[in-house]
DNA sequence: CGATTTATGTAATGATCGACACAAAAATCA
DNA sequence: TGATTTTTGTGTCGATCATTACATAAATCG
């Protein structure tokens, strides 16, 4: 490469990873760029250099992790082979990646920005935009077995991805509170046990 | 009552509703004293002498909202006709009241302080505690279904009461997504349509 | 080599945080 | 009335917030 000036003297993609575990465990407007430094090993003016600004720090630590925690858990929902599969793979998934002890518990995208501030706005309606991706992407999947036969065209696809997601994002408060692998798995298999009611025609009283 | 001393010049507990509804809506750290202030109509001095600190206001809301609004949410499960029923009119309540136009979205003692940080970690031990306490009290009342005869003595209530303060607690991040009454009803439809599998014997799988 | 470019460390910016000192105001008590 | 007690409004405390000036260090270019 040999590019000008002096070089960089930190590992640009760690620190990325540092960062986004503080955001991740402390939220954004929790953490504060005295934590930031702190994790990461460096001073504020090479994090402004490097990274721009504390928001696009953390925009930059929200794409890192969709690659690497969001990838694991969504990664088996695509390809599953059933529409159930995709669920169970993705609620399973959920709770294991919720609740790895070296990593803060529950999920960046649902916990980082719930609440509205003047100087965190336009950062909460992004991951809005990305609860709501979330949600078309889980619709789109049962879509698919709508068209495999796995699911009644009556059924309303959209609130069932809706509700499966609410179950998922509820368990990151869960994490947060505590709770093992083994209990996120059993509230997972407790949700799933709605599957069979929830493919076929939608009850007459939703319509009444 | 004749009391000494100059009389308080504004209402303490329409005061302490404001500053509920600040707590509620843009959580504990993201409130300010200049937000509490402003919305308590009273500058700061009388707001020390009147409730003690930030961290004591906000004990003191938590109470005004346990009495209020969870009231609302809660107040039908423990004379529920059946465990069932309590857990309907728990979610539907839910539904109602997270959608209210006038009123923040979702649950203040679910949303308020859900990261870690110094000068609010008892804070959130607290609510911690109050949401450990609302599946405790769920899984009382799954109980004495159990009693009547509605449960099966082999089902796990207390994986049950989880499940459904998981779900209520994603539909404050739903609520916070601006999500409808109509849509956090069929949230609360589906998770209800797990009941019948979820209340007799725990499947093999469970205890493998 | 000297000139240029980029990164680093120190230190400071103005703004805002929660909390409080102080004195004037408004009530009761003697 | 004067003494006491409590509240109110103004102003400010040190600490911390995100951000950046500034000078120095370390690299490449000519």
């Amino acid at each position: 490469m040999a590019e000008r000036g002096r070089p960089r003297a930190f590992d640009k993609e760690a620190a990325l990873a540092r960062a986004m575990e503080v955001f991740w465990r402390r939220g954004y407007e929790g953490t504060s760029m005295t934590d930031l430094t702190a994790a990461m090993g460096i001073a504020s003016p090479s994090l402004y250099a490097a990274f721009g600004s504390k928001e696009e720090l953390f925009r930059q630590a929200l794409k890192h992790y969709s690659a690497t925690e969001g990838e694991e858990i969504w990664g088996g929902v695509p390809g599953a082979p059933t529409a159930f599969a995709a669920v169970e793979n993705y609620l399973m998934s959920t709770a294991r990646v919720f609740t790895r002890r070296t990593k803060p518990p529950g999920c960046l995208i649902v916990l980082s920005a719930l609440h509205p501030a003047e100087h965190s706005d336009r950062v909460r309606q992004t991951l809005i935009a990305m609860r709501a991706e979330t949600v078309a992407g889980l619709k789109a999947r049962l879509q698919q077995g709508v068209g495999a036969g796995e699911i009644s065209p009556q059924a309303d696809v959209a609130a069932i991805a809706r509700y499966y997601v609410t179950v998922q994002q509820g368990m990151s408060i869960q994490a947060r509170d505590g709770a093992s692998r083994r209990e996120l798995e059993a509230i997972a298999r407790a949700a799933l046990a709605a599957w069979p009611a929830l493919i076929g025609a939608p009850p007459a009283a939703a319509s009444a």
